[in-house]
Order: structure tokens, then C-alpha cells, then sequence
DNA sequence: TAGGCTCCTATTTTT
DNA sequence: TAGGAGCCTA
């Protein structure tokens, strides 16, 4: 493995000797995937084996030989990160010439920068709306509603799902198969499916399924297109293979494909064995079959792994071992040495978080810096657990995940007001708005409005000016309706004449959006003002409301700039990607992990899924592994006991240490019990509004003789963070204001901690870097 | 029309 | 348990 391959130095097209730096740090099979620059390309790269270097390199290669010019060069990821990551590695390479390669994004917006070329193809006009799940609901929950149907009973959820469902497969509406169509409400998909694509090309808009199936579409049906990007396109390269649906293959093979004779130039690149998106409608058997799809590919397996301890692949290893169809990977390091895996049995939730927090305060008082920890978790429901204790004991932690920025309701107004001032036609966005903040019209008038809309054929923005004419509606409504249109009519006029952010502030501002929700006053209201200053700051760097709107809905991504050193709080989903120095996994149930959901529908295949994601988790960690489970947990409020997860079992025991905090505290309480009134009534000060809880599990915790051991941690860590400085701008008797707890009065202030009697939450302890002065 | 009350449901979520 | 959605009343 360490020796070159014979042909190695033949394939280099440097003089030897003149290699550049990035070339000859590879080892030989990232090299030789470097450097194979002709016919198909799979790249097997396990976790944590550089596929990101030999990726970038391979671009940089293929640009610095002139074998294409970074025009040429198709490069899709999946996340807007990766594809920013990649573009600032490869510009490290190649230098400002990246600034050219117009074609590495997403999927998506990839997709998007097609479909405007040539959306006239497809019944849309350029200047199409993209629209986020949330529009999709409301336009799909109309369509059900006025075909008669009861929401409860086939909810818009349900077909939404089946439509995406679709969508990632390529079927349009007269594609459809009876079988298919009897997924929603008796057989009436299709009819649904075929309403709402009518629906939304009368909108001028599409979803996100839409942006690849109309794409693939026109390449379908336009052979001039096509070729037009067969020609254009001289290499392909794909990132997370593994994590493609139908549409993304159908559409990647088409463009790959070259005259007779020629081979595709396509390099893939993906881990089997990370497949954990098949919910989503990616497809593992896309790079199952890579190598039938495109005859002579050459496999280069990454196998050498640079992150983790041979324990930590070994223990990852005898995991995924327990999956069939696999194309089969052997992970090696030359790491020697490392902790093995830990697994610790807890009795309950409460314990496992605590004991997990005590555990990241040692290493702190180590000296590990807390971004260097994460707590990866199967479902979103396991990080409360943390953030309580997290709180109470003041350790820093950060919750990735959750709604994304443009996802919040504020955000998602504001985006309706600015997309109705560029698309008058965008009826999703003007029912978003119409009523927001309150202005007095309500659903009678909107039908009213609808009816209009229909019968004249108009948007529902020029419905209402027209019927501020008749006599319709009550004068009040009237005149708002045209209060607000006019309105509408000088941001417009302004939207010519104005920077994208002045715009924005504006209409904020105007529309009394601000307003309403400075009156407000509430714990959040300050939050969303701030989501808002934060949007028009970020609309600063456009040029055009159009190209704005363009890249919010399909690029902007909210990493939290916090440099702050916390602990990561995330699911393990989020965290594909990432590493850290260690890593907890909390939750190894078999109902938490693997879900009761998988584990109830979806039979094998969604096992394994389960037993990959379980791999991802082990080899995020580069020095330690901590797996938890717990014998009772709260689940929606209901005490559950349960097994630890099979996965544990399925672990090879040379690599796990197996430690248990059950028989030796339960027997202790048990000894213990009689003679203690109520010996923690401290933990029930901790937390005054968990003291009702009389379940099996919380008595027991209550009972854990581990909790003097605690008293004592947080003692002794009181003393070391007292070191840390007090923020000098706050002060005992201060007003301050707590994104989860509101406004509040510091009471005690000790170092970096305050205790803060907050008017609605009560007394909490809390770090002074998550308050700010009110 | 708006706010209060009750009922229901509940993974993972790159775009 | 908790949050959202829909229904009902002032």
C-alpha cells in the first residue's frame, strides 16, 4: 500500500522532480484518482481518507494541464458548503481562475441556472419563483380543499411527500402508474399531482423537485440542448455519489454522454457506506451499478484514513460489516494507540446528561477546547435533555440545526414582501402577506379576492386593485387593499432606484412589519428584529433584488458565526462531514436507535440505513468515542423503558470498553434509600419544574448516589471558571435580555456566570456570553 | 376578526 | 410534554 504503483510515476505529467506540493502529498490511490483524467471515475472514499484533497486536486489538475478550461468543468455538490468548500480549496490551487468555473454548485442551483436559460421549454418565463416547502403546503392544502377533499383525512403533508416522492424519480403526472396514484386519497395522486403542476406554471414557479425534472425535461425532449452541454461539459465530477436520487443520475448520464467511441469523462465520488439520505430519495444503488453504467470505469478505493484511532475504525468497521450490498471498503490507519470505544449504561435521560456533562467538564479542565467536542444525536427530541442540564451547570454549547435562516416565519414575510415587489404575479407570496402585520382583512375578503382573481384571470395583487373599484367589499377593506397596493406601487418604483438592502429596510419599515413587532415586546420579538437587521445586512452584497431572491432560496445557509468555543449539540445527519476530537453518542435504544420508525416500516433496507448512520456517528470522532445508553427515558411525556441498541452488541469487543453505572448505583440506593428523607432536594432545586415527576426513572435518578460526586465537580469547577473574567459591562441589579428566557434581573454575578431571576422563567444560571444588556 | 381553548401528533431534512 | 392547527366565542 505504501508503495507506489510501477506506472505511478509514468502517469505524473510533471518532469520529476517538479511536482507541485499538492500533487505529491497524495498517497498513491488519491494520486491515481488525480491523475486518471480519462473515462468514468468512482471513487470509493471511506470516511475521514482525504476525498476532499483528491477531489479539489483533481480539478486543479485537470485546469493547471489545460485540459479544460474551468468553464468546462461540471462539478456538483450537494450543500452549499461543500461547494463553497471546494471553491475556496480549488482556488488555493489555481488561483483566481476558479472565479471561472460558472458551473460548481449544488444540484440545485445548477439545475436553476439551466432551467432560465431555456424555462420557455417548459411553459415557465426566466424569471420563475422558487418556492419553499412551507408555499408548497399552503398551494397544495388550496388545491385540496377546493377539490372537496378533508384536509385531516389526506393531509397536504402526505401529498407533498408522495409528489417529492415522484419528483426524485422523474415521474411526471402522466407517467404515473395507477399503483402510484392510489398512494394519496383513494387513487386521486395523479389527479393532484397533474393540478399542482398546473398550478404552479400558472404561478411562474417551482419547487425544488421541479428545478431538476423540468431540467431533465428539456434534455429529454430538446436534443440541441442536450448536446449543446454534452459539448460544453468535458468533465464531470460528482461529490457524495451515494447521496443521488433518479432525477440527479438520469440527468448526470445524459450529459455525460459523449459520441460512440468516446469514454465520459465523469469521475464519481461516494461512500456506499454513508448512504443515509434513501428517505429523501437518494438511491445507494446509483453507485452500486456505477460501474455497469459506465463500462470500462476504473474503482479507486480511499482506504487509508486519516482522523481516527484504530480502535475507532475498528469498532466502525465490525458495525457496517453487519450490512449486505456493499461494495466492501477496508479502512486502515497507521494511528496506533487510542481509547477504545466507551460504552456507558445509564439509568435514565437525566443521568446520561449529566454524566456526559461532568465528562466535558474534565476534559475542558484538561485543556480540550469545547468546539472540539460534539454530542451527535438520532432525532432532535435527545438534544432538550442536554440543553437543560447544559444551562444548569453553565457549560457552553451550541444546537446546530433546527430551522435554517430562511426558514423563520420573519424571514419568510419579508422575503413575500420583496417578491411580490419583483413578481406582482406571486399569489403565495401575496396571501403570505396580505394580512401580516394585522391589518383588519381576513379570510372572507381573500375568497373574495380569489374569486375575482379566477373569474378575471389576474394575480391576486392586481385583483385587489381591481376590486377596490367595485363594490365588492366593505369601504374598509377597500381602502386598505389600496392603501397596501399603492404602497406596493412605490416600492416598485423604488426597487429601480434603490440598493436591494435600502429596499428592504424601507419596506420593513413602511409596512409596518417592524412595527408590529416592536409593539410585541416579547422574549422572540427581539430575536426576529434581529433576523431582519441580519437579512438586509446580508442583502448588501447583491446587486439586484432578482439575483438576491435567486440565491436566497437556493444558497443562503445560516452558519451561525459564533466563534465562541461551545460544545456541538447536533444529529448525526447534520454532522456527516465533520469531525471532532471527541465525540458522544447519546441515546443507543433500540427504539431511539434504531428508530421505532425504521424499525416498524421499511424493514431491512432501513435497518441497514439505521446501521450506517450509527457508522457515520463512530467515525466522526478522531480520539474518542462515548456511547450511552439509558435504561428508561421520556419520550413525549411518557416514561419508557428500554434494551441498548443491537448496534452495541454488533461492535467487535477488542474494540469497546464497557462500562455500567446500573447495578452498582442501583444497589447502593437500594441500600441507602430508607435512611434518606429526601436526599436530593437539591437536584429538585436545580430543576423546580421537574419536581412533580414521581416515574420510576425520576425517583431513581433522583436516588443516584453519583450526585454528591457531582456536587463536588461543580464545586471544583466553580473555583477554576471563577478565574474566568467578568464581563465588565454588566452588574449585579442590571436589566439583561436571554434569547431562550427573555429579559431578565442579574441577581448573583460569579466570574462568567450570572444568576439572573428572569421574569417569566424564574432564577437561571447562566453564562454571560448568552445574555446582552437590556 | 382576534384571541382563547382543545385536540392531535410526534425521525432524520443537503435544496 | 409541547407546539401547532383548527374551532368557537366575544
Amino acid at each position: 500500500m505504501d508503495q507506489l504503483p510501477p506506472d505511478s510515476a509514468a502517469l505524473s505529467p510533471f518532469p520529476l522532480g517538479q511536482e507541485p506540493e499538492w500533487l505529491s502529498r497524495l498517497n498513491p490511490p488519491q494520486r491515481e484518482a488525480v491523475l486518471t483524467t480519462q473515462g468514468p471515475v468512482l471513487m470509493l472514499a471511506g470516511a475521514g481518507t482525504g476525498k476532499t484533497a483528491a477531489l479539489t486536486a483533481r480539478l486543479g489538475n485537470i485546469i493547471g494541464q489545460r485540459l479544460a478550461w474551468p468553464s468546462e468543468i461540471l462539478c456538483v455538490t450537494f450543500t452549499n458548503k461543500a461547494a463553497r468548500e471546494m471553491r475556496e480549496r480549488v482556488g488555493h490551487l489555481i488561483g483566481p481562475a476558479v472565479e471561472g468555473m460558472p458551473w460548481l454548485g449544488t444540484f440545485h442551483a445548477i439545475a436553476a441556472k439551466m432551467l432560465r436559460r431555456h424555462a420557455e421549454l417548459v411553459g415557465l418565463q426566466n424569471n420563475f419563483t422558487i418556492i419553499d416547502t412551507d408555499d408548497q403546503l399552503r398551494l397544495l392544502k388550496q388545491l385540496i380543499v377546493a377539490e372537496g377533499l378533508d384536509e385531516k383525512r389526506w393531509p397536504a403533508r402526505q401529498l407533498a411527500s408522495c409528489i417529492d416522492r415522484w419528483k426524485n424519480r422523474g415521474i411526471l403526472p402522466d407517467d404515473l402508474d395507477a399503483g402510484e396514484s392510489e398512494a394519496y386519497a383513494n387513487g386521486k395522486g395523479q389527479h393532484f399531482y397533474r393540478l399542482y403542476q398546473q398550478r404552479m406554471l400558472a404561478l411562474n414557479a417551482c419547487d425544488f423537485g421541479d428545478l431538476l425534472l423540468h431540467v431533465l425535461a428539456i434534455l429529454r425532449r430538446h436534443r440541441d440542448v442536450l448536446e449543446q452541454y454534452q459539448q460544453r461539459f468535458k468533465y464531470i465530477m460528482v461529490d457524495e455519489y451515494q447521496d443521488t436520487n433518479s432525477v440527479q443520475y438520469l440527468w448526470l448520464r445524459l450529459m455525460a454522454q459523449k459520441g460512440a467511441g468516446q469514454p465520459a469523462n465523469i469521475c464519481v465520488v461516494g461512500d456506499d457506506d454513508q448512504s443515509i439520505y434513501s428517505w429523501r430519495g437518494a438511491e445507494v444503488a446509483n453507485i452500486l451499478r456505477f460501474e455497469q453504467d459506465f463500462p470500462g470505469a476504473k474503482v479507486i478505493r480511499l482506504e487509508q484514513n486519516y482522523r481516527s484511532t484504530p480502535h475507532i475504525l475498528g469498532a466502525a468497521a465490525g458495525l457496517i460489516r453487519e450490512n449486505s450490498e456493499r461494495l466492501g471498503k477496508q479502512l486502515w490507519t497507521e494511528a496506533t494507540g487510542g481509547d477504545k470505544v466507551r460504552v456507558i449504561g445509564v439509568w435514565d435521560g437525566p443521568e446520561e446528561a449529566r454524566r456526559v456533562g461532568e465528562e466535558i467538564e474534565r476534559l475542558e479542565r484538561e485543556g480540550l477546547p469545547l468546539d472540539h467536542i460534539a454530542i451527535l444525536v438520532r432525532a432532535q427530541f435527545q438534544t432538550r435533555e442536554f440543553e437543560d442540564r447544559f444551562i444548569s451547570i453553565g457549560l457552553a454549547y451550541r444546537i446546530i440545526g433546527g430551522f435554517r435562516f430562511y426558514e423563520r416565519a420573519e424571514i419568510r414575510d419579508a422575503l413575500a414582501y420583496l417578491r411580490l415587489i419583483a413578481q406582482p404575479s406571486d399569489d403565495l407570496a401575496f396571501e403570505r402577506i396580505y394580512n401580516t402585520p394585522k391589518r383588519g382583512l381576513g379570510d372572507k375578503t381573500l375568497e373574495k379576492l380569489h374569486r375575482y382573481a379566477r373569474a378575471q384571470g389576474m394575480p391576486l395583487a392586481a385583483a385587489a386593485l381591481h376590486i377596490a373599484d367595485t363594490d365588492e367589499l366593505p369601504a374598509r377593506a377597500r381602502g386598505t387593499l389600496l392603501a397596501l397596493m399603492r404602497d406596493f406601487a412605490r416600492w416598485r418604483d423604488m426597487e429601480r432606484t434603490s440598493s436591494p438592502a435600502e429596499l428592504a429596510r424601507v419596506v420593513l419599515d413602511e409596512s409596518g412589519y417592524t412595527g408590529a413587532l416592536q409593539a410585541e415586546k416579547s422574549a422572540e420579538s427581539a430575536g426576529r428584529l434581529e433576523n431582519l437587521t441580519e437579512l438586509a445586512r446580508a442583502m448588501e452584497d447583491y446587486e439586484s433584488l432578482g439575483s438576491f431572491l435567486e440565491h436566497v432560496s437556493l444558497v443562503m445557509d445560516n452558519d451561525a458565526n459564533d466563534d465562541t468555543e461551545k460544545v456541538t449539540i447536533m444529529t448525526i445527519h447534520a454532522a456527516k462531514g465533520l469531525e471532532f476530537s471527541h465525540v458522544f453518542l447519546p441515546g443507543w435504544e433500540e427504539g431511539v436507535f434504531p428508530s421505532q420508525r425504521s424499525l416498524d416500516e421499511g424493514g431491512l433496507a432501513s435497518l441497514e440505513e439505521e446501521r450506517r448512520l450509527a457508522y457515520v456517528a463512530i467515525t466522526r470522532a478522531r480520539r474518542q468515542c462515548t456511547i450511552s445508553h439509558a435504561a428508561n427515558r421520556r419520550i413525549y411525556g411518557q416514561w419508557t423503558s428500554s434494551i441498548p441498541s443491537r448496534f452495541i452488541a454488533e461492535m467487535p469487543p477488542a474494540h469497546v470498553a464497557e462500562e455500567s453505572s446500573l447495578s452498582g448505583g442501583a444497589s447502593l440506593w437500594r441500600a441507602g434509600w430508607n435512611d434518606r428523607a429526601d436526599p436530593f432536594a437539591h437536584v429538585a432545586q436545580d430543576r423546580p419544574q421537574r419536581a412533580d415527576h414521581r416515574g420510576p426513572g425520576w425517583q431513581r435518578a433522583s436516588a443516584q448516589p453519583l450526585a454528591p460526586a457531582r456536587r463536588i465537580a461543580e464545586n471544583t469547577r466553580s473555583a477554576v471558571s471563577s478565574a474566568a473574567k467578568p464581563r465588565l459591562d454588566l452588574r449585579k441589579g442590571d436589566r439583561v435580555f436571554h434569547e431562550k428566557f427573555g429579559s431578565g434581573t442579574i441577581a448573583v454575578q460569579d466570574g462568567n456566570k450570572l444568576e439572573i431571576d428572569f421574569d417569566t422563567a424564574g432564577r437561571k444560571r447562566v453564562l454571560d456570553s448568552f445574555v446582552k444588556p437590556a
